[in-house]
DNA sequence: AAGGACTCCAACCGCTTGAAT
DNA sequence: GATTCAAGCGGTTGGAGTCCT
């Protein structure tokens, strides 16, 4: 037999939690730590599944989360990561630690699949004439969200929503300030809250810059074939040392699944680059990228916002 | 002022992966 | 090796708040 189960269904409460609740789960995890969800129903007395208190602190109360208005450059960000991403709000998540995937995820689909939608619609002429400011937008990961041809938008149509903070987000903040002491004597640093230390010494962007390349190469914006893009992913995932299964990330394999041209790049990042990749600096090539002032202005462009650098 | 439409986001659902037994 | 479940993830939903007519 496996694993007994985390909780009995009978009795679990659903819905919006309460200030209360709040409090039981931040003093118990202040005092165990987090993990172990499956004890935590249990020895708190909470009527939640252990997965409802798992999402409760990860999304929610955890400290170092910063709630409210996204900034132009975190805007920037996302789109950047899911035009080159996809919709892996896990994996950008970690290069915006202050924001968890799902709050990341909601802006997406509030805020910028609209914007950009918007942005592109009756604008597509222009675009025709310009096809590599706009290479960033176009990625084969999946269903894309939105077209992967888009333009100019005015700033008026780009603005940004103001949004007020609700009162009880007011008071779940303050939790998690009562969390902070706690969070600054732990020894423990999880990659959402120190993307960069996972980064450190890797190369996510070795393929990344595979890709730009890639994209430049072609006519006009190029979507890649799922797969494909999967494969440079687990690929880079393999180089960055992350977990992951041990044949996927065997490199010539990788470079083996995709055929013809696409091969020989493949092969080429995997047989030419590595040795280099393994002698990074500090700063990962993804984030120099997303910092870099060139790729950023690209963002601004499409979405009308004020340079951030 | 009313109520219908729209927006936003916390929470849930369902799937996948990997660990525990 | 098979089974079972925890953990993690992306997609979706429900309902409170806001806007519009």
């Amino acid at each position: 037999m496996g694993r007994p189960p985390c909780c009995d269904k009978v009795g679990i409460k659903k819905g919006p939690w309460t200030p209360e609740e709040d409090i039981i789960l931040v003093s118990y995890i202040q005092e165990h730590g987090p993990g172990n969800w499956r004890l935590v129903p249990t020895n708190t007395g909470l009527l939640r599944c252990s997965k409802s208190c798992r999402l409760r602190w990860t999304n929610y109360l955890r400290p170092g989360i910063k709630r409210g208005n996204f900034t132009p450059h975190e805007e920037g960000m996302i789109i950047h990561l899911q035009a080159l991403l996809g919709n892996k709000w896990a994996a950008i998540a970690s290069y915006l630690p202050q924001r968890t995937d799902n709050d990341i995820k909601n802006y997406w689909n509030t805020h910028l699949k609209k914007k950009i939608k918007k942005a592109q619609s009756g604008l597509d002429t222009q675009l025709a004439s310009d096809s590599t400011t706009y290479r960033f937008m176009s990625t084969g990961c999946n269903e894309r969200d939105v077209d992967s041809s888009t333009s100019h938008a005015s700033s008026s149509d780009l603005r940004l929503i103001e949004n007020s903070n609700s009162i009880y987000a007011s008071s779940a903040e303050n939790i998690s300030r009562l969390l902070e002491g706690w969070m600054k004597s732990s020894p423990k640093i999880s990659p959402q809250n120190n993307p960069t230390a996972e980064c450190e010494g890797t190369t996510t962007a070795e393929s990344l810059h595979f890709y730009r390349l890639r994209v430049d190469q072609q006519e006009g914006s190029k979507v890649i074939p799922s797969d494909e893009f999967e494969s440079i992913l687990s690929f880079d995932q393999n180089i960055n040392g992350l977990p992951c299964d041990k044949s996927s990330c065997d490199s010539s394999q990788k470079g083996s699944e995709i055929s013809g041209n696409d091969e020989e790049k493949v092969n080429f990042m995997v047989h030419e680059q590595k040795p280099k990749m393994e002698n990074n600096p500090p700063l990962s090539f993804l984030e120099n990228w997303l910092l870099d002032e060139t790729a950023n202005h690209e963002v601004e462009e499409v979405m009308g916002l004020p340079s951030i650098f």
